[in-house]
DNA sequence: CGCCACTGAATGAACGTTCAATAGAGAGAG
DNA sequence: CTCTCTCTATTGAACGTTCATTCAGTGGCG
């Protein structure tokens, strides 16, 4: 269980970096949102830059964790996909903090730095789907780390255009969208 | 024609915002990589923040142009689509600093500050491209600015990959994505 | 002489981080 | 039940640094 301190400070620095970037988001700032003093936050943080780190690995967490919640045992492939983008997008849409800061993150210098076991782990997941549907013939061969990060983008930038409310993703949107990137993956 | 001063401190400010991010480049540091006094700086920008937006519409028509010197009048809308699909992501390959200097700002709180009228100007080009391919039966029917924004994320994606060294993408990748990319939104 | 690009030390504000002090929770002894 | 000792959680003022920005001054050109 996460001390219900540390997850104020990290829900209220992903709401702060949305708002105002890494830079702009002082300590001070992230104290108050969270409802704590200044030196509070270095009790459950060594500094600035591990708290950010952390958040990457909490955010990655908790849109695993969405994801699977949906998935049932007897979804074929190609259902199994749909439930994962749709899902995804879903959760970002519902948390556009995590989704802003998690762009900001990866293009930032702090995810280089970032342990890779982490990030291998999570990877893990989608790679063993995409190895699986490989060798039934359902999806072309294409190395699967360039695949799965034209899905995720995909999944990203979805999100971003329906937040941006430039356009309305209903139901029939998401559909529409999983299945052209299904089309881009797939083998015709 | 820009002063040679100043492209020196746009192009230093690409450098280094790659590096160290948005964040963790002062000024200071600016001026120095770029060969002049800090002062000089504001001689040719109002505030770093200026500096910050005044790249964005230099990096945004480099892209363009790199983009436009490719095409051809003879083309079909397919081997309009591959070129441009390329050009680009060749571009940002060439222009690393560009590349995550893009991603970063368009993603932190600079973006929606942007002046709207720039960008619609450039998303211009691309959607007249579409509509026409609409017309013609070509693609489908989505919103242009649903179909824009997933073109562009693929080719972000495409060329950050190749950059990270995990996927090295010659000629026949850059077709297999474009073509991709292409059965995403094209007619079946 | 006036104008302009340019300089870089100086300035003041803002920031990340520290730390001495305090509060509180729990354990153990009487 | 209460007093005391201990350890942890928390506080926020204070510190030293870093940064964006300023400006009085320099050099060169017309």
């Amino acid at each position: 269980m996460i001390a219900e301190k540390k997850k104020a400070i990290l829900e209220s620095t992903l709401k702060l970096i949305k708002e105002n970037g890494f830079h702009g988001t002082p300590m001070s700032m992230v104290a108050k949102k969270a409802g704590v003093a200044a030196g509070t936050i270095y009790h459950y943080f060594d500094s600035k830059d591990t708290l950010i780190m952390e958040l990457f690995v909490y955010t990655q967490y908790r849109v695993q964790e969405a994801m699977l919640k949906n998935l049932r045992e007897d979804m074929d492939l190609k259902e199994s996909f749909f439930m994962r983008w749709i899902s995804r997008c879903q959760f970002y849409i519902q948390n556009p903090d995590m989704l802003f800061f998690m762009e900001q993150f990866v293009n930032s210098p702090y995810y280089p730095r970032c342990p890779q076991e982490h990030n291998e782990r999570v990877q893990n997941e989608i790679k063993q789907f995409i190895e699986v549907a490989q060798q039934q013939g359902i999806l072309r061969e294409l190395d699967f780390k360039l695949m799965a990060i034209m899905i995720h983008s995909s999944i990203m930038t979805a999100a971003k255009v329906h937040l941006d409310g430039k356009v309305l993703l209903g139901d029939k949107e998401f559909n529409q969208l999983a299945q052209m990137v299904w089309d881009s993956i797939r083998e015709l």
